[in-house]
DNA sequence: CGGTTTTATGTAATCCATTACATTGCAGCG
DNA sequence: CGCTGCAATGTAATGGATTACATAAAACCG
């Protein structure tokens, strides 16, 4: 009988012998272990869950099969009951941008720690991309939002947004946020360019839609008025935080004439793109023009010369953020917190005395 | 009796009137659209999974209400029947590296074009966590992965392992992979050391463990061997892929008193550590010693010089890599493949004809 | 020793959508 | 007219875990 080649393969065969193909590796169910184990399913679940409620021997029986199945629970059965994914959307404009990644990496670490993942998403400032990531939400897909973008996409669920802002954040009180000081951050390095002599300071700014661009201007003008020096509207320029726009706002600024023997970036990508822009224009950097920025980026370390910049704690803004959306998570009740870490300016040698100023060329 | 105060919320209140707060949004089923549109829940799954099976007059009524309630069906329970999450998970050592950033970002093009999602899984090169990312798979909350790794975490599932590599690769040809023929792409740039007159050309090699490396080291010795210089292995120092590294490897090699005129290295964050190295010793760029990278990270065409880099095309290797992991996951027959694209070499301002060279100080 | 807790385990409901299969009604055809 | 076939819809099984509640056994107490 064995020897009937005509057989198909999984049909009849109650002997041992047979010419199925071992199975390698199988998905197990509770069920199996179950009965494997010789115990009920809740019994299997509650040794994986709440061992302490299992008796000893019990216990050690299931983990057993457990381990020697390689049974690892179907986590969309297990969300699906519980209503907990255990995931959250990273919304941010660009993932190339390397302080976005520096953020991303410390939600990352919190949301590890405490059994999370993160997904990732990019919107490109799309508001198609943001709304459709913010419906994994409404979709029991993810738990919860961490976004770093100035615009909370709503998100039709009951009771408490489970959404944190961090970086940016909105007018609305009722979502918690992490951030700096803009403000006073801004106005800091600017005072430090005065205090090296400069009064003909130049502002690089981002877009307008954002609050902290806002903010970041506003430190400027803080600084300017505290140094009595007029604010002179031909001086600020605006740009969309990449390098091509630093470039382009310092290349419009001096072909314009404009005298200035500094500028302040409201990010360090523009600020290496000033400095490209300044560089090629055969002035040098800072004997010429000094140039600040904005974030602390990796890269602004090795510039050369190396960039002066307002530090963003960048990975403790991340921790934070995952922090307390985790703790909104847990309960919904916990009142909505602005919290605001510290920045400071780190001198490094793109910025120093004033000089002549690309205007006395 | 309107104005009975004590009536509690929610209770009695027969008319239109009612005191209770207004539901704002509430979490709908496919039960409760069924009832309201009145029909089986079957016909809502369909009205909405494939509307042409639903008649004209059904398929309106189901949507109105859906729309009106706003109904999103749960993700979880769909995930659980169908046995399908659309999430992959992207493992990399390093999110702040931009190399992975945009390679990451192809990856999520595609992603999203496809209607899935990309969980991120930042590792920093640590098994534990890369075992615990390969396990959603396992644990099916996760369909696939995609890794910018050398090593591929063994995952306990039946059937084709839904993994692809990108941008590295690993021995086992089962794994289907995309990324660039290193060898060649090596050579090349160093060939055009030779070419500029260079015949002392220093390495900074990335770690021995991922094949890539190996490959680019193979490309440098082969080029040299084409140009009939002998291999000095004094030139030849190891990093991690870091700018730290970069820097520490140029500063041992000058500190050894090693004659070279050109350093060629392994990825553009270690080159920008040497140009660092090179220029706090006073050394010129490109004029005493040329630098070439590897990968040509946005930030490469902003050093000052500009750095001269073998470009990859790290968007096309993620959106290639993602296609290949859909491929799998829709028919896990599709044979495993290796896609090599192509790199090339964009010269910038770090390199020139051989100068004097450190050695000559 | 009867009665009350406590501890360990089992049974079955539940989470919510998808879908195989069953049913109904009607058009088309010989 | 009766039968077949198709279109539209409904009923109920299903996916795999968690967990409220039920039950059984053991421990404790006066």
């Amino acid at each position: 009988m064995s020897a009937r080649g005509s057989r198909r393969k999984g049909q009849g065969g109650d002997g041992p012998r047979s010419d199925v193909a071992p199975q390698p590796v199988r998905v197990r169910t509770v069920k199996e272990i179950a009965a494997i184990a010789n115990v009920s399913v809740a019994t299997v679940s509650r040794a994986l869950q709440r061992p302490e409620v299992v008796s000893e021997e019990t216990r050690r029986r299931i983990h057993e099969v457990v381990k020697r199945l390689g049974y690892t629970p179907n986590a969309m059965a297990r969300n699906l009951r519980t209503a907990r994914t255990r995931l959250v959307v990273a919304l941010l404009p660009d993932i190339a941008n390397p302080f976005f990644s520096e953020v991303i990496r410390g939600i990352e670490q919190v949301a590890y720690e405490n059994g999370y993942s993160v997904l990732l998403g990019e919107t490109q400032s799309s508001l198609v991309r943001e709304q459709s990531y913010a419906d994994m939400v409404a979709a029991r897909q993810a738990d919860g939002i961490i976004t770093m973008f100035h615009r909370v996409p709503p998100i039709p669920v009951e009771g408490r947004l489970p959404v944190v802002n961090a970086c940016e954040y909105v007018k609305d009180s009722s979502i918690s946020s992490v951030y700096v000081d803009n403000v006073a951050a801004a106005s800091a390095a600017v005072d430090y360019l005065v205090t090296l002599g400069h009064r003909d300071i130049a502002f690089v700014a981002g877009p307008a839609t954002s609050p902290i661009c806002v903010d970041r201007e506003q430190g400027y003008r803080l600084a300017l008025q505290r140094a009595d020096i007029p604010a002179n509207p031909a001086l600020v320029a605006v740009g969309d935080f990449s390098i091509e726009a630093g470039e382009r706002a310092v290349e419009l600024l001096l072909s314009q004439g404009q005298s200035f023997s500094a500028v302040f970036c409201s990010n360090d990508e523009m600020a290496i793109g000033a400095m490209r822009a300044l560089l090629s224009r055969g002035l040098r950097i800072p004997e010429d023009v000094s140039v600040v920025g904005f974030d602390d980026i990796r890269f602004s370390r090795y510039t050369s010369p190396a960039l002066t910049t307002v530090s963003q704690p960048k990975t403790a803004l991340g921790r934070e953020a995952m922090t307390m959306l985790i703790e909104i998570l847990n309960d919904p009740e916990v009142p909505p917190r602005k919290r605001v870490l510290s920045a400071e300016l780190v001198v490094r040698g793109s910025t120093g005395p004033r000089g002549r100023g690309p205007g006395a060329r």
